[in-house]
DNA sequence: ATGGCAGAAGCATTCTGA
């Protein structure tokens, strides 16, 4: 099962390219961050017509959520709301649509966009610190559920300096604090995993590049595109790629597409209470 | 320290992103 996560910077004006890359790589799962419309302009019929469902948390300009599946979702859910027992006033987070969930296939697929912070000293920093606060209470929640969890979408914080292309430059500041990282930590705990980590262990790998400065052709990029997966599905996952061959296209994404391929054959009851499939970390 | 570039709204310019 390919399952895969890119924010495209307005889903409208990226509309033929993210149809193209579905025809090519066919992936059972799609999300989408950043698709900057409301639900009822959301360009439906191109992705229904090759054959997928879709579910969509928009609104006007900015954020904005999808999930793009072959498989109906089932269990869908809109941000916070109701399904969080964060201590922060969940009705601040209610504005920006960053987070849909849904079951698919026996798995929670969440797909987020995390708040960028803009700097240090702005309040959107300290919105961003909470708002992944209130994401640890909800991924709690889900794990009280015993549920397996794929946790993807932009997340705007590189978790390591491997994932910067000149850490020295950038540590310390938006995206690369301590304190991000501690917050995203905190998210993932001892449960999720980053799949990409699985395979590579080097920098330079990078899912998004500024439109500024020629970042891209000078390969200026961090790696901030994240899938994370429950230690349960780890020994089911064959691949995690970076396609980044999207930005190198006429008006591009800033962001390229990250995708993982789950065998989920042979999963059973049994494969639960079997400790030898699951991977030490 | 600031700007570079891109998209949406909407028609000049501002807001936002990362």
């Amino acid at each position: 099962m390919l399952i895969a996560t890119w924010n495209v910077n307005s889903i409208r004006t990226r509309l033929s390219q993210v149809i193209d890359w579905m025809k090519n790589f066919n992936p059972d799962i799609l999300c989408l961050q950043e698709t900057k419309v409301m639900d009822d302009s959301f360009p439906f019929e191109p992705f229904e017509t090759l054959g997928y469902s879709v579910e969509v948390y928009g609104q006007k300009s900015y954020n904005g959520v999808a999930i793009i599946s072959k498989i109906k979702a089932e269990n869908i859910k809109k941000g916070f709301y109701g399904y969080s027992d964060c201590d922060q006033n969940i009705e601040i987070f209610l504005d920006q649509k960053r987070l849909i969930s849904a079951d698919i296939n026996g798995i929670k697929i969440i797909n987020v966009y995390v708040p960028n912070g803009s700097s240090l000293e702005s309040s959107k920093y300290e919105y961003k610190i909470n708002w992944l606060s209130c994401l640890a209470s909800f991924l709690d929640k889900q794990e009280n559920n015993g549920e397996l969890i794929c946790l993807m979408g932009d997340f705007n914080i590189a978790l390591s300096n491997l994932d910067i292309h000149d850490p020295k430059k950038y540590e310390g500041g938006i995206m690369a604090t301590e304190k991000e990282r501690n917050a995203l930590n905190n998210v993932l705990k001892e449960r999720l995993i980053d799949s990409f980590r699985i395979f590579e262990k080097n920098t330079g790998h990078w899912s998004w590049w500024d439109y500024r400065n020629n970042a891209y052709e000078l390969n200026k990029g961090w790696r901030i595109d994240h899938i994370y997966i429950s230690k349960e599905l780890s020994s089911k996952l064959k691949s995690c790629v970076i396609d980044s061959s999207p930005r190198g296209d006429l008006r591009p994404s800033d962001h390229v597409p990250v995708m993982i391929d789950l065998d989920l054959s042979g999963m059973n009851e049994d494969f639960f209470e079997d400790e030898d499939n699951f991977f030490e970390i």
